[in-house]
DNA sequence: CTGATTTTGACAACCGTTTTCATTTACGCG
DNA sequence: CGCGTAAATGAAAACGGTTGTCAAAATCAG
């Protein structure tokens, strides 16, 4: 019944980061899987519903999902370059945000938070900026 | 020959919280400006490309403008109800920010951070989750 | 086995955004 | 002032990700 949805499920938890569903999709094609796109897109949702996996907006606003280890609340730390993204958690953060909506008189407060940057990987193994291609 | 850009980013001044690019094409229509989407979508662009606004995606992958007060970092609480926005400055969260993605090894860090709730004036006016029809 | 119910997926519809391209407007110069 | 070139404009088409439609397939109950 859920099959498909358990097959989503594993691609996403055998990536080191953000996936987005086209590229789920792809790649479940290219393992020989028969599933539609469709599928894909309503199996993510589910799994976005049931809190099994995080999702996030790229700048482009591409939907991509991640099999996280943790169900509490969590922001990410994601490398913009190969997209291996680090659970992080701020408490000092939450409590800041919290406040900060109170002391102006809001209520019901959330809030997103993401970090991005180059990992050590990627820093070391792509400069092209440097020596581009100076003979 | 900015005279657009102007027009656009005087709607912009005009509201109270971000809005989307349809929204201003349409207003400006509504008060008789004789504009094209297109033109609206590359003046928000120019716009956002020079910082005279801030851009966030909504959580249905829309772009949303808004003039801001401060060209300076900052962040925003966001009334979900009725749009209105505060800019709000962190400093300990930047540099929290910083420090983490430092201590996994990554440079050149980003961050996004918005904060959402229900302003006061929301809150009074609107509870509607009470007493819905019940006779 | 048979009929009801759910799941699936090919395909079309959607919607915000971007591109294309012909037209208009603005500007510099003779 | 007139003309040519460059920039700006906008209608319409293209695009890309996502969602809806609906009939076929799989699953389940009796």
């Amino acid at each position: 019944m859920s099959n498909r949805r358990d097959a989503v499920h594993a691609i996403l938890r055998q990536s080191e980061g953000f996936r987005s569903a086209q590229d789920v999709y792809a790649e479940m094609r290219a393992e020989g899987a028969k599933i539609g796109l469709t599928t894909v897109y309503r199996a993510l949702q589910a799994l976005a519903d049931t809190g099994h996996v995080d999702v996030l907006r790229t700048d482009d606003g591409e939907s991509v999902y991640r099999a996280c280890a943790s169900g509490d609340h969590h922001h990410h730390l994601v490398c913009r370059r190969c997209g291996r993204t680090v659970e992080v958690a701020g408490p000092a953060v939450e409590r800041w945000a919290e406040t900060i909506g109170s002391e102006h008189g809001f209520t019901e407060i959330t809030h997103t938070l993401e970090i991005f940057g180059t990992c050590a990987s990627c820093a070391t193994a792509a400069k092209p900026l440097r020596t581009p291609s100076r003979a």
